[in-house]
RNA sequence: GGUCCGUUCAUCUAAGGGUUAGGAUUCAAGAUUUUCAUUCUUGCCAUAGGGGUUCGAAUCCCCUACGGACUACCA
């Protein structure tokens, strides 16, 4: 007979102030994935006036990686993902790092112990990579749970009644849930309906481990969301098959009553094909996968973020927060405000979305398009620096203004703009074999002349004299203009010609004729 | 292998039993631009398959297929 478990009342957060967190480990830096989870606690937290928390899940002590806690506040602080409690902030529940908590833990393990609801095990690692291994060898799995817990070393075990002398003379032991038998337990996720699993093909986690003194995830998650009045857990469906063991977890303390609302969001793939998105994708399929640049202090490794890239940081959550939820309506620009206004945990996807880098390039360009001059001005000013080019803000706002428009990354910025501040470097073969026909050098000695008669050297007198210059001598305004283009520009791109002209001064649009025609040579 | 989750254009998704299955990105064509990009217009492209339930199914149910997650003293 199969005893079933009810778990969950909607109604009991009715009127409770929502509370939400973020709980990332330390174990390297968040890629995209880790962001839009905090990006979706955030919004959620932000559209119910509720509080957000940052706390840092480094029970893993071999994981542990220097300076990911630390890439992880900036990551989400450059998204504009801010916290109202937590690391680095403080609160009532502090502290928010799990290694500082440690005292804490041990207490409740062993309530589930008293409470008949765990068990101590002495089993060694290496003992169980050999049942593991002797069974795979037989085809099946090992599965630790109520068919071999009274035959393992266990306090369970009645040859093992010794437990507590064992414990006493310093014998290193974990503390397991022991799972219920057959029992149906019915949960209730917010984006996923009903989902309903039988405790026999779970396993006895480990609760506290021997080999730091730690809790494992289950234990310390479900004891700080507990302490820290959680009303929601939003995160990654790949926790989605140890929710029974949570649930149940909460049942054991006999914190149900207490016991936040679930909701498990659908994974990011990788836009090739295969599996969820992983930290490595990123080199391999030429896209970043992590918000900033990370450099690794163990390997030195450099990788690249979207501030490398020149994303725009509110391009960025934009197009995040749309891959796997949307409003509902066709609306695709959203401020923070806005996404929060709109956010509801029910318009979440079930399924998991492909990350497509080149939306997420068009949101950018959107994004760029918004700036003032004078803001993408600011923004791109330090490549200028670094190139040791001085010039005026306003001047530099002007040019922005020219290119804007071409402008897909911040860092598109140089490419389409180095011939407002130094004369070409080379000529572009396509342009070149194509534009730069065989009557262009003569074209360009005529207009040359022309050009240098022009007491104000702007777009509009520029413009009117080559209109001019190519009525009276019957030449082809194309030709013509494109064999300048390559003077001015080195390629074939960029914005109206007499306007950059204008820009570069008479002295060194002349220049580049002169230059153009020694160095272009057929 | 087992457990659970999922499946609408190439991609992100809308359509809470009744629409010519909508939008966006990509792609293609055209217009604009003396160039490139932008912009604009148009176009191409989807309900995984099979069974039910129903007057009527993308929508509800079942099966199959496929995809994914999990299956550590990791989180």
């Amino acid at each position: 007979m199969i005893q079933i478990i009810f778990v969950q009342n909607f109604n009991t957060m009715e009127g409770k102030k929502v509370r939400v967190r973020f709980a990332p480990s330390p174990t390297g830096p968040l890629h995209i994935g880790g962001v839009r989870t905090a990006l979706y606690n955030y919004l959620f937290a932000k559209k119910y006036d509720g509080d957000f928390l940052l706390r840092i899940e480094d029970t893993d002590s071999n994981r542990f990686v220097p300076g990911a806690e630390e890439y992880i506040v900036d990551s989400l602080r450059w998204c504009g993902i801010e916290f109202t409690e937590g690391v680095g902030i403080g609160g009532p529940h502090a502290p928010y790092r799990q290694s500082e908590r440690k005292d804490i833990y041990l207490k409740y393990a062993l309530q589930l112990v008293e409470s008949g609801n765990a068990y101590y095990a002495f089993d060694t690692s290496e003992e169980l990579d050999n049942l593991r291994k002797s069974q795979e060898a037989k085809g099946m799995a090992f599965t630790y749970n109520y068919e071999v817990r009274t035959r393992l070393k266990t306090s369970l075990n009645p040859e093992y009644a010794d437990y507590q002398e064992r414990i006493k003379k310093g014998e290193p032991w974990v503390i397991r849930f022991k799972m219920p038998v057959n029992q149906n337990v019915h949960m209730n996720d917010l984006i996923r309906g009903e989902v309903i699993v039988n405790t026999s093909a779970l396993d006895d986690k480990v609760l506290f481990k021997s080999a730091d003194g730690l809790p494992t995830y289950h234990l310390a998650n479900v004891t700080d969301d507990y302490l820290m009045r959680i009303t929601h857990v939003i995160r990654g469906e790949e926790w989605l098959p140890s929710l029974p063991l949570h649930v149940l977890l909460y049942k054991s303390f006999g914190w149900e009553s207490k016991m936040p609302l679930f909701a498990h969001l659908p994974l990011l793939l990788k836009p090739d094909g295969k599996g969820k998105l992983s930290k490595r994708d990123g080199d391999r399929l030429g896209f970043p996968v992590f918000p900033k640049h990370w450099d690794d202090p163990a390997t030195k490794e450099l990788v690249k973020g979207y501030d490398d890239y020149g994303f725009l940081p509110q391009a960025f959550i934009n197009f995040l927060a749309l891959l796997g939820w949307n409003p509902g309506t066709e609306q695709e620009i959203f401020n923070i405000n806005e996404l929060a206004d709109a956010f509801s945990l029910d318009k979440v996807s079930k399924a998991g979305a492909k990350f497509d880098f080149e939306k997420a390039k068009w949101f950018n360009h959107q994004y760029i398009q918004k700036l003032t001059n004078k803001q993408l001005a600011e923004m791109i000013c330090s490549v200028l620096d670094e190139k040791g080019i001085k010039c005026e803000m306003s001047y530099l706002a002007d040019i922005c203004g020219l290119v804007k428009e071409r402008m897909f990354f911040l860092n598109d910025f140089w490419a389409n703009a180095y011939f407002f501040f130094q004369s070409p470097e080379g000529y572009d073969a396509e342009a070149v074999k194509k534009r730069w026909k065989d009557n262009v050098p003569e074209l360009l000695k005529d207009v040359k002349a022309v050009l240098s008669d022009i007491s104000h050297f702007e777009a509009n007198s520029i413009n009117d004299t080559l209109h001019h210059h190519v009525e009276a001598k019957q030449i082809s305004m194309g030709v013509l203009m494109n064999a300048l283009r390559i003077c001015m520009v080195g390629a074939s791109f960029g914005p109206d010609l007499p306007l950059i002209m204008e820009v570069v001064g008479k002295e060194e649009t002349l220049r580049r004729i002169d230059k153009a025609l020694n160095e272009i040579k057929l």
